[in-house]
DNA sequence: ATGACGTATCAAATAATGTTGATGTGAGGT
DNA sequence: ACCTCACATCAACATTATTTGATACGTCAT
């Protein structure tokens, strides 16, 4: 999941798509990227369920996913959280 | 500051740091780590701002930056947060 | 059914990351 | 000063990600 958020022009996807829904084509014309680069990284952030994707006709649009934000908002916090219980770092004292 | 997250020894660690502060040799011996291989990932995650780092005599002890972990969480939710001027996704109507 | 167009998938090339063992460095103890 | 131990760095290699162009698939219009 948080491999979407490792990749300079995943960032700038989702830098686009904090400006509201957008269709692939709109994307394409404002990255330095071609279709199949675009989709590939469109699979990744879909896949993580960071952004959602929308069939319509041909086309498909893209926006930010509230759910799976939350969820990732969410699970860093968790893996960054101290635990409930606290060891002694009982290192090598010899 | 992601790329932290995205391995799974490193993932690993974080959870052994949630219980704590620990010594580099507590780390070895519960990870199936070499040396040169923790020291690669603790170099990362110390630069991420994720952990931090402390020198006592010989040994090394890390733990889990609050700080960066709050600046970590508030990056993510920035980046997936609808931003204030949401602009029509006025797509190829053709 | 055919053709055009938007998108997905594939394979090959390249780039970035992670692993491993050898060697360097710096702190402590003798 | 010298040795030892903990950790860092390096270089060679293995693995994984990303890029690119070619091709396949699905939808729409004719």
């Amino acid at each position: 999941m948080f491999k979407a958020f490792c990749d300079e022009k995943r960032l700038r996807i989702l830098e686009l798509l904090r400006g509201g829904e957008k269709c692939a084509c709109v994307l394409l014309e404002q990255l330095d990227l071609g279709q199949s680069g675009l989709s590939y990284h469109m699979k990744i952030l879909v896949e993580s369920g960071i952004v959602e994707s929308r069939q319509e006709g041909k086309w498909t649009h893209y926006k930010i996913s509230e759910k799976g934000s939350a969820y990732a908002s969410a699970l860093l916090k968790s893996l960054t959280t101290p635990n409930t219980v606290i060891e002694e770092d009982v290192c090598c004292k010899l």
